[in-house]
DNA sequence: GCCTCAAGTTAACCTTCGTTCACCTGCCCC
DNA sequence: GGGGCAGGTGAACGAAGGTTAACTTGAGGC
């Protein structure tokens, strides 16, 4: 498991931003974190911004791969169980990254942000169409997206939840998951 | 709907914290907010972080004080579609201050933060023993900890998806939050 | 053996920003 | 009508922290 220099200095980072808060942690302090000292870090990284944004957009580019990866499944049923099975299998690996996921996108240049905006609601759409086609007719488009969400943000509260071991807590977040998108489409 | 100075100032400043993040408002930011400058904060609060603690304190009593009162139902089942209830129409009525609560509060001091964490702690078990009664012998404790956090998750997500109009969320989020507790339990 | 270059180092710079200071101004009260 | 206080103001200060600069060093390539 031997990671670049540069990658190990985005790890430390990504857990550094998701503990304290973007702007509380100072490049010193990722520095530090990986046994080298403040400004080494600009022989990596045109700054602190970069670094943040490069770890927002991996982020997002890797779900979204995932997402299409999974919508894939003919099924719609299965589709949609196979999507809530990798976003619960990202959150529990990555619980750093879902945390800046939605605590520090801000924090990037307008530019990049936009970019990631663009691939978060690509990842959106997925879930929506597939939620729209597992529960047809029950849900329109509005309340899809609003289900959907809603799912995000069960599924992404592990970070908060971390004591519970795995084995126990994936299962549950899937069947909770599930069932809330039946209930849903429960009108 | 006369509010005192004081909070005017606290309903500007949650709205600019949970819009920007903490860090990134500054004293003038607050201040040209509400039609005066800088400094002039100080004649009403300590300074920043007294302005966030005392949201924070805020919050959490809220927020346990009406647990309180809806967990006091005997029916448990009816106690925790109450808690649900009152969770919705909170995070509802005040999404900034839904976003501070789980991103801003690492930013307030040590001491204070320990006392808002306690009382965060009293509204999870008051959750935590009304989803036992109302599942019995379906969850062991640990489970329905880590489940009544992902229904916060669940509920707490309205912030991204204000677009969709309350009447519909608002039903929804109840269906969904008691759907994902049930299938919980549904082991 | 020397050149080069990647990867560090420390010191310094400079902006931002929370906070303090000294001062002003109505308004209320007796 | 003169204190006194609540609530402002703008200027200044000081610390924090992101970034730059100048310099060092060790490992390959020719």
């Amino acid at each position: 498991m031997t990671v670049s220099r540069r990658e190990q200095i985005l790890q430390v980072a990504a857990r550094l931003f998701a503990e304290r808060g973007y702007q509380s942690v100072g490049m010193d302090d990722i520095g530090a974190a990986v046994g080298i000292s403040g400004p080494a870090l600009y022989k990596h990284f045109r700054g602190k911004e970069a670094m943040l944004t490069e770890l927002l957009v991996d982020i997002s580019e890797k779900l979204l791969a995932r997402g299409l990866e999974r919508a894939a499944i003919e099924e719609p049923a299965q589709a949609l169980a196979a999507l809530i099975e990798g976003q619960v299998e990202f959150a529990l690996r990555h619980p750093d990254l879902i945390t800046l996921h939605d605590h520090a996108l801000n924090q990037v240049p307008t530019a990049e942000r936009h970019r990631i905006r663009r691939v978060q609601r690509a990842y959106v759409e997925i879930w929506v169409e597939v939620a729209l086609k597992a529960h047809p007719g029950r849900l329109d488009d509005r309340e899809a997206r609003a289900a959907v969400h809603a799912a995000f943000g069960l599924i992404n509260s592990t970070p908060h939840t971390l004591r519970t071991p795995q084995r126990i807590l994936a299962p549950m977040l899937r069947r909770m998951a599930l069932g809330a998108l039946s209930a849903a489409a429960a009108r």
